[in-house]
RNA sequence: GCCGCAUUCGUCUAGAGGCCCAGGACACCGCCCUCUCAAGGCGGAGAUCACCGGUUCGAAUCCGGUAUGCGGUACCA
């Protein structure tokens, strides 16, 4: 038996960080084990559910290279497999003419309980929960009486009684009463429209699927789903329910207390190499004493049976290190491509303040990536490592101008002393090898410390405390605008000398 | 409340009776490197394996109970 999974998003909101996950398992454990992966979305909720929302799912998942081999195109283009369609609000006529089935043989009926009723017989039997059952034994003719009164009905699934129990690949065997489970289950609105637990199971019926891996708040739920896979004649799936994503306060993660959209993660610099291998390392491991896991790496590797019954914390502070690790792996070309849109964002902000940019291309960025890559966390660090090559008017910092250790007149004559160097050397020797040496000796013979003259130039170069080494800076800021500021930053230093006296 | 699941350093985890007075990684601290910031190297601190009993010559690993946490309990998914 081919083995098929499924994701089964609800575009209620945009793609979480544990769908992401639970996609990102389904996804491996499929290609794994050689079979297929389906994309299938739940929006029976049409109140709550988007166009914009579906969209952000599709775009997400490819963003971190899950793809799927039935579901719908990116491209909105005609649904792809033989179990199509796959938006189950185009799935109706299936559940009705399954709803159909089960009311013909007695196995669900219609209920006119008013939400009054329902907590009037809760509050009258404190000792069960959930449905009481008052409409499961209705004749027909009291069935047609409530009807000609022009009450709604929802329609009830029959749970029965006894315990059911099943097998969890990740949990190990499970067991759960039906009299916990609340009564029996609403499987249409009194509008007539199919809910979730109902429609989840008719689908991946109709979409054989063999292997449900879904989220652990979904364990509790699933004794439902086994009755409905009776109900029906089909043998369940297999099923594995992964450890929850959890908030720092250890409840289930949430957009109330955490980040939970991956398209948040996207806007911030983080590179899907580094999301993916964060999100598998939430509740897998190798076995190995090895962290670093490229999406084909997984796919060779993954296996069910390393995976962790208990909740993990997710932990930015491991993903940001995840991320500079394969930032530091892409290539150059790569890296440049990926950053420049988080620069440009960047120097707009500038522009918006009055500054005077100059746009930035690949073809100027590309070479001065080398000199950025160990020091990118996040993409979006690009901006205040970079900024000063594209921004013509600086705004320099008078004070952060004068080392510790020094005073204005000692900077002043440091900066005029570093220019005279420079223009000795001339612009055929304006690079590390021909200027670092001479400004050694120039601090030896001035009894400087060589952090600080370097720091003065630094900052009147680039504005900033902390930048790549100074002579890689300066060679991608050129000659002349070097030597144009190191003389702008000697003379907002007279000038303040002046303004003191 | 009821039911279910879980419980190894702050965090993610290794560990499937002796190899473990518990290993790795992130974070943290120190040193080295060093023009700043990083990156990197080396080292350190950090877990009486939730607790209590039991099985066994021997338990983080097996069994029972307790506690705590989380999840579920909708005409949401």
């Amino acid at each position: 038996m081919t083995t098929r999974c499924r994701i089964a998003p609800s575009p209620t909101g945009p793609l979480h960080i544990g769908t992401a996950r639970t996609a990102l398992f389904n996804y491996l454990f499929a290609r794994r084990t050689g079979g297929t992966f389906v994309l299938r979305l739940e929006d029976t909720d049409q109140a709550r559910s988007t166009v914009e929302h579906e969209q952000d799912i599709l775009d997400g998942l490819h963003w971190l290279g899950i793809d799927w081999d039935e579901g719908p195109g990116v491209d909105s283009g005609p649904a792809r497999g033989d179990f199509g369609p796959y938006r189950q609000s185009e799935r109706g006529d299936r559940y009705a003419a399954a709803i159909e089935r089960l009311l013909a043989e007695d196995m669900a009926y219609p209920c006119f309980c008013s939400a009054q009723e329902r907590e009037a017989d809760r509050a009258a039997n404190p000792g069960i929960s959930g449905y009481s059952g008052r409409c499961a034994h209705l004749s027909e003719d009291e069935r047609e009486a409530r009807r000609a009164e022009g009450r709604p009905s929802v329609i009830r699934f029959r749970i029965g009684e006894g315990a059911v129990e099943f097998d969890d690949l990740v949990r190990g065997h499970v067991s759960i009463d039906t009299s916990q489970l609340g009564g029996d289950l609403v499987i249409a609105r009194s509008d007539g429209s199919p809910l979730y637990h109902f429609v989840v199971v008719i689908d991946d019926i109709a979409m054989r699927i063999s292997h449900v891996i879904r989220g652990e708040d979904h364990l509790s739920n699933t004794p439902k789903h086994v009755l409905l896979f009776h109900a029906f004649g089909a043998q369940p799936p297999i099923f594995a329910h992964l450890p929850l994503i959890l908030n720092p306060d250890r409840s289930k993660m949430s957009k109330r207390k955490s980040q939970t959209a991956v398209a948040a993660y996207r806007e911030q610099g983080y590179i899907p190499e580094a999301v993916v291998n964060h999100l598998a390392l939430l509740g897998w491991s190798s076995g190995d004493d090895e962290d670093l896991f490229s999406l084909a790496d997984l796919e060779a590797r993954f296996d069910l049976d390393r995976v962790q019954p208990s909740g993990a914390i997710f932990d930015v502070e491991r993903l940001d290190w995840l991320n500079g690790q394969w930032i530091r792996r892409l290539t150059p070309h790569v890296l440049a491509e990926r950053a420049l849109p988080f620069l440009k964002r960047s120097l707009a902000v500038a522009a918006q303040d009055g500054h005077r940019v100059r746009t930035p291309t690949l073809e100027r960025l590309a070479p001065l990536v080398p000199m950025v890559v160990e020091r990118l966390p996040r993409l979006d660090a690009i901006g205040p490592m970079l900024d000063f090559v594209f921004i013509d008017d600086l705004d320099i910092d008078a004070s952060q101008l004068v080392p510790k250790r020094w005073d204005a007149a000692t900077t002043v004559t440091g900066l005029a002393e570093v220019r005279r160097l420079i223009e000795a050397a001339g612009p055929e020797r304006f690079d590390g090898d021909d200027l670092e040496p001479p400004m050694r000796v120039l601090c030896e013979g001035r009894g400087w410390k060589v952090g600080d003259l370097f720091m003065t130039v630094r900052v009147a170069v680039t504005g900033r405390t902390a930048t790549p080494p100074l002579f890689d800076v300066m060679a991608a800021i050129g000659y002349d605008t070097t030597l144009a500021r190191l003389r702008a930053a000697h003379d907002l230093l007279t000038q303040d000398t002046r303004e003191d006296r």
